[in-house]
DNA sequence: TCTGGGGTCCTAGGACCC
DNA sequence: TCTGGGGTCCTAGGACCC
């Protein structure tokens, strides 16, 4: 069984510790640039103002109600996050962060699951002031449900055990599949033409008709749904296979050298990032937007990439790489409104850097990683660091040219994130 | 005038090779 | 030069999440 352990209207929570004084007044975050309005609070939401909406267009609403209006504040944000995640996993077992504000927990060998979720609720809001949600159920999918279902009916008491199927089948009958994690805008639109517009019939719908219809990912969805777990418990965070660095202007900017200027502070900070994960990056991009909202001029995105011979973590390599894709994307003449700099195919140092063999041969077979392996236990050096998809990506090998022997001889070394 | 900043996964289609 | 199928690899783009 897991639980969906989840911070409600985080960042405006987060805000008002702070400030007793707005306690139960509406009051909403923006994001960057306050641009959009990312979190708003429980009275907020009462008064109708719109998750996601540019600040500007929400304006008169919020200073007519007298709303209390922040810029987000990350580091705050980061560090409270830290404290409940703590707290989560010292209660329980196994601790899965989804993300800043939730995180999955695998509740196996627990007995009273509504009293243990309580619990949760209770100890998290002594140690940091923040109230949460809890959703129990068998799947993932299942359990966001049930967490959604503690935020909506206050009777709840914010604590939903979604455990007995019959209690879902109820549940899902009374939620619209928009509501269902992974179904969007899109598919919700594509599914209630087909006739299907609640979870529950969601659920019941045919898995061939789905995969053939949609995609894996829904029919996972469905199965889930049904009790029967497809997404794994992750409590070792995966490791990033890109990383993005771009903001907004905040302003429309057509001079070539502000755009540099942007390119090459976001190219610093990815590589900032790059080296924090521990990786070196082949993959340099660098892209440049147009505001897709400007009726007058037409709408241009592009983006160029570029593969090093040599990975690298050194800011001079990658904010060169980052100019040159600017120069091949560039158009003078446009008003632009947002760049950025993503960076991919991820390696890592280590046994590679032994140059037993040349570490980017696409098809190095298994017999000379087992030798490296043999080595490396020889001279006591156990300890790597894999890239992106683990080892195999770090030699630029795919999977399948493994052998399942030295996949399970892997097993056996311990792994350094 | 002002419209976030990250991420992930999957699929289709083109290039290329045999 | 024509024809064609099968396979791999890469990239772009779509859809979703918070």
């Amino acid at each position: 069984m897991y639980a969906l352990i989840d911070v409600n209207s985080f960042y405006t929570s987060c805000e008002t510790i702070w400030r007793p004084d707005l306690l139960n007044k509406p009051v909403v975050v923006l994001s960057n640039n306050d641009g959009c309005i990312i979190s708003r609070s429980a009275q907020a939401k009462r008064l109708g103002v719109k998750m996601g909406a540019p600040y500007f267009q929400q304006k008169a609403l919020l200073e007519r109600e007298g709303v209390v209006v922040f810029s987000s504040n990350y580091a705050l944000y980061g560090d409270m996050s830290q404290r409940v995640m703590t707290t989560l996993e010292a209660m329980c077992p196994r601790v899965d962060v989804y993300s800043i504000d939730e995180a999955f927990a695998d509740l196996s060998g627990i007995g009273d699951l509504e009293t243990f979720g309580r619990a949760i609720r209770d100890t998290v809001y002594q140690h940091t002031r923040l109230t949460v949600g809890v959703g129990i159920a068998p799947t993932k999918t299942l359990a966001k449900l049930a967490n959604h279902a503690a935020k909506t009916w206050t009777k709840t008491g914010g604590v939903v055990d979604l455990s007995s199927p019959l209690r879902q089948r109820k549940l899902m009958a009374l939620l619209p599949v928009s509501e269902v994690w992974g179904v969007g805008r899109r598919l919700s639109a594509r599914l209630n033409a087909m006739g299907i517009e609640n979870a529950l019939q969601l659920a019941q719908s045919d898995i061939g008709f789905i995969r053939k219809n949609f995609s894996v990912v829904l029919e996972r969805t469905v199965r889930e749904l049904r009790g029967e777990s497809c997404l794994a418990f992750e409590e070792t965070p995966a490791t990033k296979q890109e990383i993005i660095s771009s903001r907004s202007f905040g302003k429309k900017v057509s001079d070539y050298k502000e755009v540099r200027e942007g390119i090459c502070t976001w190219a610093a900070r990815a590589a900032e990032k790059l080296r924090a994960e521990r990786q070196y990056c082949r993959y340099v991009s660098a892209f440049v937007k147009t505001s897709p909202h400007d009726a007058h001029a037409p709408y241009y995105s592009n983006r160029a990439g570029i593969t090093l011979s040599t990975p690298t973590h050194d800011t001079r390599d990658i904010l060169a790489a980052a100019v040159r894709c600017l120069e091949a994307i560039w158009r003078e003449g446009l008003h632009y409104q947002k760049a950025g700099v993503m960076l991919g195919d991820f390696f890592s140092q280590g046994v590679a850097q032994l140059n037993l063999f040349d570490p980017y041969a696409p098809k190095a077979n298994s017999e000379a990683l087992m030798t490296v392996m043999d080595k490396l236990n020889q001279q006591g050096k156990n300890r790597l660091w894999f890239a992106g998809q683990g080892i195999t990506q770090a030699w630029g090998m795919k999977r399948e040219y493994l052998s399942p022997a030295w996949t399970t001889r892997l097993s056996d070394v311990p792994v350094c994130r």
